[in-house]
DNA sequence: TTAGTATAGTCCTAGTTAGAACTACACGCA
DNA sequence: TGCGTGTAGTTCTAACTAGGACTATACTAA
């Protein structure tokens, strides 16, 4: 349904298609460095959020990351093979736990964190403060037509 | 790394999340709608796609679709399990075999495609053409940046 | 106190994903 | 003809994905 003949047809899919290749384009970004630190995504995206913080627990760390409960069970439980990450039981709640970052992934952390920021911020000095808020408004238009 | 909190101190991040957001609810859109007919997105996308056409291969199917060979195995096995499409031997070259719907497929792609095209063509008629190309112009803007 | 309800995280299932190794076939050139 | 190279699709691996069933714990109201 986004071919590019129909998009002919049906203006609409070449917004689709733009949106999905932005998209795409995107999450390649910064993926081979993140693989060459044998993280996939996610668990970077997991050490990301837990950087500079005491902890989340599962609830809060899948809001941040938009990862949901079940993914996360299996992200988290490879981070902690790895020794990045540790479940620490929860002293009022033992439903819960917060997942706290270990001295190894601390050290990661330092590490890869302020490179990414810094690729991306770089990327970002292209834009003109307008054409980030025109960008914003287009994706808030677009996400808008999708919830409706 | 795509908090909103951080994104205060970052600015960049808020596009990233909005992107994110806007994807999502594009994926969002219709996916119940295709489940209850026992298809996921992808499955659909492929019924899509073969329609109102002789067939593909498997690399142009690939390219229309967006899935990766490695996956299109898969998706492909179901939808021919499920009796949607069929795989069709080459005359010429026994590499390579065309991807076709069935009487089923055909039949299926009749009631659902419409049906499907006009519930985005009326989510996209709120757009003037002037926000229209507003929208692409953003999302081209920020997939060049990815890119770089 | 106890029953009913809600919540946190795990487990399970089915499917998607990329990428790399593999097999079979095709094609061009010597 | 036969070798080398390229291409089509499959298979394999490791991981992610959502959603629903499940377990353990907490909370709320009678």
């Amino acid at each position: 349904m986004y071919d590019s003949k129909q998009a002919a047809q049906e203006p609409y899919l070449e917004l689709v298609r733009e949106l999905i290749f932005t998209y795409q384009a995107f999450t390649k970004t910064g993926e081979t460095h993140i693989r060459k630190l044998g993280l996939t995504p996610p668990q970077f995206d997991v050490i990301a959020t837990l950087g500079n913080i005491k902890g989340f627990n599962f609830k809060e760390l899948g809001e941040k990351t938009l990862i949901t409960k079940g993914t996360l069970t299996g992200v988290i439980d490879r981070l902690e093979e790895k020794g990045l990450v540790q479940r620490q039981m929860d002293q009022h709640d033992r439903r819960m736990f917060q997942v706290v970052l270990t001295k190894e992934g601390e050290t990661l952390f330092e590490k890869i964190f302020p490179a990414q920021i810094l690729h991306f911020k770089q990327q970002f000095q292209t834009l003109t403060p307008e054409e980030h808020e025109e960008i914003l408004t287009a994706l808030r238009k677009l996400k808008k037509i999708f919830k409706e």
